[in-house]
RNA sequence: GGCCCGGUAGUUCAGUUGGUUAGAAUGCCAGCCUGUCACGCUGGAGGUCACCGGUUCGAGCCCGGUUCGGGUCGCCA
């Protein structure tokens, strides 16, 4: 067993100020390069490379053992920091090496299945396969030093501003609203089942009543939802919740909070206060309950210019209660093709429009794929409406609200990234405010908390809920969004047992439901509940932001794959008869026909 | 559950209209090489073209199904 050599130096950080020094160095080997009896080896460890040499005045034995080195052997290496001969501009080392005088192989290695270099074009499976040589890359060391920092920016600022940080039950009560449940069964209780939990929602209210006055978590959260590029099944939060407050107190502490998090992760500073944006703006003008601000390309209704025209998918369209909504492309008739038009379409069916409308504005001529149902008079005014000048490009949809809201959305963002303006050092931060209380589900016929049953609707709207039109009723809800991801999101919290006894029969929820699902949750309200609200910031969201990735398993050390498995591990699996037996749990899958 | 894209050497990919023994780069192995740093030179090994079936004289290529991966809609209070 070789001995270990005590480093003194990490690789990347030697410089032209340590020539002389006496050095050891502890890593991998990412490169060996031999020109007969001289040796060069690069030696990777979290902090980069550095050139070892082994030469004429490195012992014979040292430089023999140096020939046998293979990628990725793990190494120690002393010896003396030298400058180069002939330098290397591209490496933060470039300008020095090290003379080996010994060298220790602490283990071999066999040929690694991936590349292990930044800039490698590996799929992403056999990367999550191989995950610990995957972050062997300086690249996705930087990216686990990063997320370290944050950590500690935010624990630092919260802790200044005297929240408690307090760790909730990871084994929970399932909830049967809201996302899917991680059940763990439990051994002790035969048949019965905790969840992990999907946010510590119901527990920071309890430390509310509980009197801890402001809490926060980085909390570890869990939903058995299928997975995006930027969702995966266990996640984390930056979870808070404050007493004795309303929305602009709480938006306030996190402004501050945003504030500090980029200057000190990006250098960035933040103008606060951020615009706010009521959700039926977001919605009129950007399609989306998160508008990306970093650029225009606004929705403009115009369904008093077509209300008269011979089209009858547009009048139709009003006449069943929905919109007819176009953005105009600016400067954009040139760059979009017929072709990329039909592919346009084609997307946009998948969101539940029939169809999509071009028009393009020309010097002399407006054409379109609506011809012969309107005049090129009738087309100029829907062209004056968008400020359309030539060589802009307008695509208009019709139908249901919700269908025009998400093609058009997709479309803005779609054309934006098409034409390069989704920069991801610019970052453009606000608030949707005012979310909608309910929203009607059609598969269960009834309504749903958009936010969750515990959000405190707005108090001018409360009379609503005796009317019964809850879709006039908004909450005081709200989303941080930023460069069109929602980073986060919070709202006030109802305090009052009265007021929750109502919404719960709102949502028609029957006083069973209600004690089996929440009982001492509501109870907890029996015993001076104080006004409060909260907010949860997702953090691997956060920090795919500051790092300007849009792929989520980039920054989380041992993500899911999309079928939400580990491909390392290979979990989930299926276990023993012996632990199912132990656990009460049969199980009984239905075979295919 | 739906839709879209993809699966060819260890890896990243090319593969024309269906036609000889499936190629390149890189990596790997061996030899040579004292200033390389994407070292270089010479040689070599390396393939169930994801799987099953079909069409055809002939399939990596066409068709059907399956499977795996990615993206997305639904879903994510």
């Amino acid at each position: 067993m070789d001995e270990l050599m005590k480093r003194t130096h990490y690789c990347g950080t030697l410089r032209k100020e340590d020539i002389g020094k006496k050095a050891v160095v502890n890593g991998w080997v990412a490169k060996n390069r031999r020109l007969g009896a001289l040796v060069f080896a690069d030696i990777r460890d979290r902090s980069g490379i550095v050139q070892v040499v082994f030469d004429e005045n490195t012992p014979d034995e040292v430089r023999e053992k140096a020939e046998t080195l293979r990628g990725e052997y793990c190494v120690g290496v002393s010896g003396t920091v030298r400058e180069r001969e002939s330098k290397n501009e591209d490496l933060p080392t470039g300008h020095i090496e090290i003379v080996a005088d010994a060298l220790v192989i602490y283990s071999e290695s066999e040929t690694p299945p991936i590349y292990i270099k930044d800039d490698d074009n590996v799929s992403g499976d056999l990367r999550l396969k191989y995950r610990y040589l995957d972050l062997r890359k300086p690249g996705m060391q930087n990216i686990l030093s990063f997320r370290s920092k944050m950590y500690n920016v935010i624990r630092n600022f919260y802790y200044k501003n005297g929240f408690t940080e307090v760790e909730t039950p990871v084994l929970a009560k399932p909830t049967p609203e809201g996302a899917r449940d991680y059940l763990v069964p439990s051994r002790v209780n035969p048949g019965k089942f905790y969840a992990l939990p999907q946010s510590p929602q119901q527990f920071k209210q309890l430390l509310m009543i509980g009197g801890t006055d402001r809490y926060v978590q980085i909390a570890k959260c869990y939903r058995d939802e299928d997975l995006r590029a930027d969702r995966q099944p266990e996640f984390t939060q930056i979870d808070l919740e404050m007493s004795f407050v309303d929305q602009n107190d709480i938006i306030a502490v996190q402004e501050a909070f945003l504030k500090e998090l980029f200057k000190e992760m990006k250098g960035i500073e933040i103008q606060t206060p951020l615009p706010r944006i009521t959700w039926d703006e977001a919605m009129n003008r950007y399609g989306s309950d998160k508008p990306d601000l970093r650029f225009g390309f606004e929705l403009k209704d115009i369904a008093d210019a077509v209300k008269d025209c011979s089209f009858e998918v547009f009048t139709n369209a009003i006449k069943d209660g929905g919109r007819v909504m176009g953005v105009c492309f600016t400067g954009c008739s040139e760059k979009f093709s017929r072709k990329d038009i039909d592919k346009m379409t084609e997307k946009v069916k998948t969101f539940g429009a029939k169809g999509l409308v071009w028009i393009r504005k020309e010097d002399n001529e407006i054409k379109s794929s609506v011809n012969k149902f309107f005049s090129q008079e009738e087309l100029a005014s829907i062209c004056d409406r968008f400020e359309a000048k030539a060589g802009d490009l307008i695509l208009i949809c019709s139908g249901k609200n919700t269908v025009v809201w998400a093609a058009l959305g997709f479309l803005r963002r779609d054309i934006a990234g098409k034409l390069g303006l989704l920069d991801p050092n610019v970052y453009k931060l606000c608030w949707v405010v005012d979310f909608p209380m309910f929203e009607w589900s059609e598969e269960e016929q009834r309504y749903t908390a958009m936010h969750h049953p515990f959000t405190s609707p707005k108090k001018e709207h409360m009379k609503y809920l005796e009317t019964g039109e809850l879709e006039k009723i908004y909450a005081d809800a709200y989303d941080i969004v930023i460069n069109g991801y929602e980073a986060g999101g919070g709202s006030i919290r109802i305090h009052d047992s009265k007021l929750q006894k109502k919404i719960f029969e709102v949502l028609k929820l029957s006083d069973e439901d209600i004690r089996n699902r929440f009982g001492f949750f509501i109870d907890a309200f029996k015993y001076g509940a104080p006004p409060h609200g909260g907010l949860a910031f997702g953090l691997d969201r956060l920090c795919m932001l500051l790092l300007g990735t849009d792929d989520i398993r980039q920054v989380i050390a041992f993500p899911k794959n999309q079928n939400a498995q580990c491909v390392m591990s290979e979990a989930p699996t299926t276990v023993t008869a012996d632990q199912l037996r132990e656990l009460s749990v049969a199980i009984d899958i239905k075979e295919e026909q």
